[in-house]
Order: structure tokens, then C-alpha cells, then sequence
DNA sequence: GCAATCATTTTTGTATGCAAAAATGGAATG
DNA sequence: CATTCCATTTTTGCATACAAAAATGATTGC
């Protein structure tokens, strides 16, 4: 018989760690449209996702309208929900917001990350340049997300972080477009460094303008593919 | 208490409107949490809210759901859903994110509002000075929304603004524990003075200095008020 | 008197039912 | 051939049903 915990009233934060299946399919389903297995603008047939997913409409239907409010969904009254179209104007907007959330991010960061934190974002960044160095891109974005992500966690202010990974889901679902050629990827992983090189000095004003200036080029990238499309 | 009719706003379907169900529950359940009719930490009982809110369970859990993707309701895994609580460290985060954002929309706006835009600003800053001289604090208040509001919008991101929109909910949760003193409030309204100002000359970098320099103070009265509270 | 236990009630989470709107397809018409 | 109906099918939106979990509260034992 383990000790009675005290009734703490109140704090009803603290216990919220079962999983519902609500959660799980906002998860999955997040994941199909970031992934691109749901293309921009896929009319989300509701019977036909819920048995994908192994659930009935009633919580597909919640965790439709969970990622509308996160811009992920389209809502069309009567006629269900699409994906997201992935319009540049969208793309430009989401980039901007970003750039500024980012430069908040690595300002704060610079004031509240430990030096494990910076060693830890030292070390994932020397990870992304060896798979740049082999031109592995999977990798290389993958450790790039990581780092972006950690500098985001470093500044210690779980709204904003939020906010970021909602606007970030945004660009993750363009990354694939980005088609990093030799000489703008090279001038990518250049900027990181630079960013790195800010952080351990920590030089928030630095690494703030660096930030956005790292998302205004991701954005020039982004909106070539998209504006190559055929719309 | 005994069948207390509510006024219902308008539940008629006689309008062929686009707008569905769930899309008006949402609204009017935003309007209970911001007003705080539905107060922090207050259970979400979905019997009693659908029928307050004259719909059944589903269209309600569905706007619950929506909501705690805004930040506003948090849910509680197979305990149902809870008014977002007003935590100090919450306000502090959210304080900064939205300084951030409004910062950003400040640059852009002045650079993107067009006269008649600050013309209209102008004149509803005029509308917040009468009511500030006369210690009308509900109009001030909602003049000086609307004042912030508009600078939003002339910064032409509609993903700004969405996101704007969902911080400054939590805000104004906390807006009539401000308690603006006489000293306070002619501070703010001189802060508002040179916002006018700089939007005017489209000054953007002063603009942005402006109005997160103005929210840092509403987080200060925010805090003290928070603060002072035994929680 | 108090805590623990357990039956009962309440509430939540999910599935299903049903009506209305939209999509579909095919025949009739120009 | 294209277009316009209109009947049929499909899909959505909302309500309700039902099982599982949690809250409640009475009872028991100490």
C-alpha cells in the first residue's frame, strides 16, 4: 500500500498525463498533412479517415476542428474540411510571424540557456554538418528542425514555444519543396554556424538578426518552389 | 435552480447561413471565458453548457476542442475540460509573445497602413481620450482593443493577426484585474499619445520600441494585480 | 468520530442513427 | 454535343445511445 497522496485540490495540471484517443488522433493526422501523405487541399472524407485511423467520426471530427485552430484544416461549412492549401501568400505571412518568434526564441535563449543546453545544440549542429557534408538531406533537416527546436526550448516560455510549433507546421509541410541546391544549402549551413557562433558568445542581438535572416532566406527558397508550381 | 431561461442571442435557423453550429458555439463559449462569465479553472460541465448554449454535446465538445487549441480551456483526460487557469507565469509568457507580435505588426503597419487607415486610428485614439478624461473605463477599454486591434489589421498578415487574436484572448481575461490607478492610466494613455505619434510619421522602429515598452508596463499592473491575489 | 469500502449516480468518451445538404450520374432537351 | 434537370447516392452536421471512468455518498468497521 503506497503512501495517500494529499488531495491537492486544485492543481489539476498535474495529473493530465493519461492519453485519450482524441489526442492520438490529432497527433496522426497532424502528422499525415506535415508528412505530405495528405496533399495540400485533400478533402478529409470523414468515414473513410476514421477507418484509417481506427476510430469512428466523433473524435476525428474533434481533432479536425483541434487542427483547424491551428491553421492546418480548412473548415467548409456543409462540405467537411480540406487540407491547408499551401499558397505562397500563406507561406510569406507564416514566415514572417516565424521570423519574429525565432528572433524572440534566440534572444531569450541567449539570456537563459545553460551551457549544457548550448553544448547540447553545439553538438547537433556538428551532426547536421556531417550529413550535409554527405549530402544526406533527410538527416540534414532532421537535425536541422532539432536545433531550431531546442533554441525555441531554451527560451524557457512554453507559449511561445507553442505558438512556433503550430506556425513551424506550417513550414514544414513546404520543406520538401525548399530543393536545396549545392550553393544554398552551403550558404544555410553557413548562416547556422554563425548562429551557433552567436549563441556560445551569447549575443542575443546577434543571433536575433541571424534568425531572421535565416527565415527570410528559407523564404526566398520556399516561395521559388511555390511560385514554380502551377497553381 | 430551476429552469432559468437564457437568452439565446439568436439560435435561428431561419437565415440560410453559411455559418454552421459549431462555429457559434465557439464564439459564444470564447465570450463566456474572455468575459469571464466562465470563470479560471471553472469545469466544463457539457449537460449543462449544451443546453445553456440551446446545442447537444457533440457541436459543443467540438468547440471545446477548438478552444483548448487556442489555450483558452485545458483539457483533463477523461475528467472533461476546465476554464485555462490565469497563472502568473502564464500571463508573463504570453505578455512577451505578444509584445513580440505586436511589435511586428507596428513595423509593418507603418508601413502598410494607408492614410485613411491612420486616420481612422487617429480618431479612435480621440474617442479613447474623451473617455479616459471622463473615467469611463469600459468604453476606454474598448476603444483601446480596438486601437490595438486596427494596428493588426493595417499590418496585412491575416496569420499575424490570427495568432494575435489568441494571445490577446488570455489578456483580456486579466484585463479588469488591471486596476488602473490615476497615475497608471494617464501613463498608458501618454504611451498610446506617442504610439499615435510614430504610427503618424511611420516611424517603425519606434513604433515597435513603443508598444512592447507598453505592454511590458500592462504586464506590470497585470502581475502586481495577479500577484496580490492569494491562489 | 473517522477512514475505507463499495454501490449508485453522474459525467465523460466513443459509436451510431438520422435528417439535411451536397455530390453524382443519367436521361431529356435544346 | 453541351446543358439542365431530377432522382439517387453520398457525405456532412447534429443528436442521441451506450459503455467506461470518475464522482458521490451511504455504510461498515475500527
Amino acid at each position: 500500500m503506497p503512501d495517500t497522496p494529499i488531495p491537492q485540490a486544485s492543481n489539476v495540471t498535474s495529473l493530465a498525463e493519461r492519453r485519450l484517443l482524441h489526442e492520438t488522433v490529432v497527433d496522426q493526422l497532424r502528422d499525415l498533412i506535415v508528412q505530405g501523405e495528405l496533399a495540400p487541399e485533400t478533402k478529409l472524407n470523414e468515414r473513410v479517415l476514421a477507418e484509417r485511423l481506427g476510430t469512428s467520426r466523433t473524435p476525428l471530427r474533434e481533432a479536425i476542428k483541434f487542427l483547424a485552430s491551428e491553421g492546418l484544416v480548412e473548415l467548409l461549412p456543409n462540405r467537411g474540411a480540406v487540407v491547408a492549401p499551401l499558397k505562397p501568400e500563406k507561406m510569406q505571412e507564416v514566415f514572417v510571424v516565424l521570423g519574429a518568434l525565432e528572433a524572440l526564441a534566440g534572444e531569450l535563449a541567449c539570456r537563459n540557456a545553460s551551457e549544457a543546453d548550448i553544448a547540447d545544440i553545439r553538438a547537433l549542429h556538428y551532426h547536421m554538418l556531417a550529413h550535409h557534408a554527405r549530402g544526406e538531406l533527410a538527416p540534414y533537416f532532421r537535425y536541422n528542425q532539432q536545433i531550431h527546436q531546442r533554441i525555441i526550448d531554451c527560451a524557457g516560455n512554453a507559449t511561445l514555444a507553442q505558438s512556433w510549433r503550430a506556425m513551424n507546421a506550417h513550414v514544414k509541410r513546404a520543406r520538401y519543396l525548399a530543393n536545396l541546391s549545392g550553393e544554398r544549402w552551403d550558404k544555410a549551413v553557413k548562416e547556422h554556424e554563425d548562429m551557433i557562433d552567436a549563441l556560445t558568445r551569447r549575443d542575443g542581438a546577434k543571433l536575433q538578426a541571424l534568425l531572421r535572416d535565416h527565415l527570410a532566406n528559407k523564404l526566398v527558397m520556399v516561395m521559388e518552389a511555390l511560385g514554380g508550381r502551377p497553381k
